[in-house]
DNA sequence: GGCTCGCGGTACGTTCCCGTACAAAAGTAA
DNA sequence: TTACTTTTGTACGGGAACGTACCGCGAGCC
């Protein structure tokens, strides 16, 4: 199989050294990611890692009462992080947001491979820690933000890992990861919109100015992390 | 050396393996938590790992306008995740907000015997994993909850972690932790005065009823998980 | 080609929390 | 004791977001 197209649009699967990747190749399978498709129910099992090459996932924190996204997953990484740390389940919820395709594998081949190389599991460890990041990071700016900052914040990370401008997504939706009105949301979209960094029309919206929307953010959004780990590869 | 006065009264390291303990053993050191002692600064390598055994740290993100806690650790775990997932540095502080003691162990000598032991990787990692637990639930929190529903959270947190009924702390570190106002602290700590789950005094607060804090923490408090993660020890 | 239903725009009064400010305790040092 | 510092109590006007509600519009369905 040629390396080009042996390549996956997977960021993490693609930064993977050629020996990793062949410890995961006979597991993973090609899946579409379906709207409001469920990767992990909260404290349920989970039966498959996902690399996703298209679309986002969402992972929303909730007691029935309260519900809001805790992070956004993409091609930059892999869902099923508690399997990663060593456990079957998480009380957080994962779902897909916007549709694509990727590939999965099931949890007890990916046990087994991280298990066989150091070098595959200190890749998965790493995302892990970005994505805890980004979860301390939503905190604050849900402490600390306005609705604003918090959408325009949440646009740029959506924007980052999808391809083209486009967010396909219903003021209703955001107002739920947002854990806010969805009325706030429609108000707080048109100010953007008013300061043409946005443009909107019905279950979409268009992202026209990135560097308007990060001063829109005012300090909550920071790009992801340019891999800046020790580097453990040492095969 | 007697098993007793062996077992550390950090959580953590009473739960090792006699083995994984062993491997930690001889490079652990003593050391006092003193408040506001810094154990890592953002973005700067970590240097040590610390064990607390008595005392509370406080990890908070923030970009100099903003900032506020997104995670507590006492004696049920440690600090130094970033390592622990293979990472040299963390974006967030990390501090000691209430005096205590502890042990602490050099990084490099953490990733060695990690290295050495899958079962005391799966250890710190299954910590990790709580942690980042504890980090969605204080971005849930954050987005949905008023300021007395948040302190409650926080004090049952603060109480799950310390000797005695004794938070010491007072209003204006309350409302950095919380990113709110200290007035806004002020007036919500009366009201759970008033409703006698717990006594003020200056610089301190005495958690009297914990059932009716969590009545006040109106569903956003979670017991710490009791640790059920599959079982990876293989030793 | 009319209808239905989901989505988006807008409004009203209310609640929560903000920024700011100032003075009354409660400790601490002299 | 006195003087000083830190912490706490309380107030005021203002702004952000809330719950709720109602209506127009667009897109897909029959």
């Amino acid at each position: 199989m040629n390396r080009t197209s042996a390549v996956s649009k997977n960021r993490l699967l693609a930064a993977l050294s050629r020996a990793d990747l062949a410890l995961l190749q006979p597991h993973l399978e090609r899946v579409p990611l379906k709207v409001r498709q469920v990767l992990e129910a909260p404290n349920k099992p989970i039966k498959h890692s996902y690399f996703i090459e298209s679309g986002l996932a969402s992972i929303v924190a909730g007691n029935s009462h309260r519900r809001l996204e805790v992070g956004l997953i993409g091609r930059e990484g892999m869902t099923g992080l508690a399997v990663v740390m060593g456990n079957d389940r998480s009380p957080n919820e994962n779902f897909i947001q916007v549709a694509g395709e990727g590939t999965r594998i099931a949890v007890d081949r990916l046990r087994g491979a991280m298990q066989k190389s150091r070098s595959l599991e200190g890749a998965f460890l790493n995302f892990a820690h970005s994505f805890m990041n980004q979860t301390s990071s939503t905190a604050l700016s849900n402490g600390t933000a306005t609705i604003e900052e918090r959408l325009a914040r949440w646009l740029l990370m959506a924007h980052d890992r999808l391809d083209g401008d486009e967010v396909p997504l219903t003021h209703e939706f955001l107002s739920l990861m947002l854990g806010v009105r969805r009325a706030g949301v429609t108000v707080a979209l048109h100010f953007l919109e008013r300061k043409a960094v946005i443009r909107l029309s019905r279950g979409r919206i268009v992202v026209m100015d990135r560097d308007g929307l990060r001063t829109s953010a005012n300090g909550t959004y920071h790009a992801p992390e340019v891999e800046k780990r020790v580097t453990r590869q040492r095969r």
